[in-house]
DNA sequence: GCGTTACTAAAGCATATGCTTAACCAATCA
DNA sequence: TGATTGGTTAAGCATATGCTTTAGTAACGC
C-alpha cells in the first residue's frame, strides 16, 4: 500500500469506478469540458473533478486549460496497455489449454495402438 | 461506496492490484493450490488468502477444496468480460476518428473546389 | 466594475483495503 | 495417538478512497 503503484495498478484502478467508466465512455465520442461531463452525474462537481484527476494519473485522460474551461480527452494508448495485459493472459491460458488437448490426443492414439 | 458493486467494478479491481495479478499470471499456467500460489509471495498465507477471495468474488477464479488441499483455477470468460469492455471502447474512439477524419477531407475537397 | 460561470483547494468523514499476528480446525502421516 | 501440513477465522491497524461542504480564484459578459 506504499504508493509506488505501477501505471497497470492506476489504470485498472481507474477503470474499477463505474462513474470513472462512465466517463470513459463518454469521452471517447469526443472531447468535453469538466462541467460537461459533471452535468449527468448525480454528484458535486468537485467529487466529479477527483474522479477525473484519478483518470488523469493513470494515464487514461489528458485535459488542458485555456481561459476558464479544461477541455479532457482520452488517451487511447492507455486503454490499449490494459486491454493487451489481458489479452496477453487469455492467450496464454488457451494456448495451455491446446497443448493440453494435444497430450490428450496423444494418450488417446497410444491407447488405440495398444487395443 | 455502498457495496453494490457490478461484476466489472470487481474484476478492474481485483486486477489493480500487482500481487493478485501475479497470482492471475501464475494460474493461467495451470491450477494450483493456495499454498503453492503463496510460496513466491512476500506476505503472510492469510494476506494471499485474502487476494484470492478477492479474485474469486470477481469471478476471476474458481476453486474447490478436496482433502485438506484448495485448488484454485483461473475462469476466462470473466477475463474477457474486462477485455470486452476495453475494446469497445476502443473502438467507439476509433470510430470517432474515422468519421472526424472523412469529415476534415470533406473540407479539403470543398476548399478545393472554392479555389 | 459587478455578477456570473467554470473550476479549484482544503478539510472532514465514513467506509474500504491490504496487510499483520494469534488462534484454530481438519486431514494426513509416523 | 500425536505431530505435521494446509488452510481458515478473527481481530486489529495504518492508509486509501469516495464522497461532502465551504470557501476560494480567475475569466468572461454586460
Amino acid at each position: 500500500m506504499l504508493n509506488q503503484s505501477s501505471p497497470l495498478d492506476l489504470t485498472f484502478q481507474a477503470l474499477a469506478d463505474p462513474t470513472r467508466r462512465a466517463l470513459v465512455e463518454r469521452l471517447v465520442r469526443g472531447p468535453a469540458s469538466v462541467s460537461e461531463l459533471a452535468q449527468p452525474l448525480q454528484m458535486s462537481l468537485p467529487a466529479v473533478m477527483q474522479h477525473l484527476a484519478v483518470l488523469e494519473s493513470s494515464g487514461l485522460v489528458r485535459s488542458e486549460k485555456v481561459g476558464r474551461v479544461r477541455t479532457c480527452r482520452i488517451d487511447a494508448a492507455q486503454l490499449s496497455l490494459a486491454e493487451q495485459w489481458i489479452n496477453q493472459r487469455r492467450m496464454e491460458w488457451v494456448s495451455r489449454l491446446d497443448r493440453l488437448g494435444q497430450y490428450l490426443e496423444t494418450l488417446k492414439d497410444e491407447d488405440g495402438e495398444e487395443s
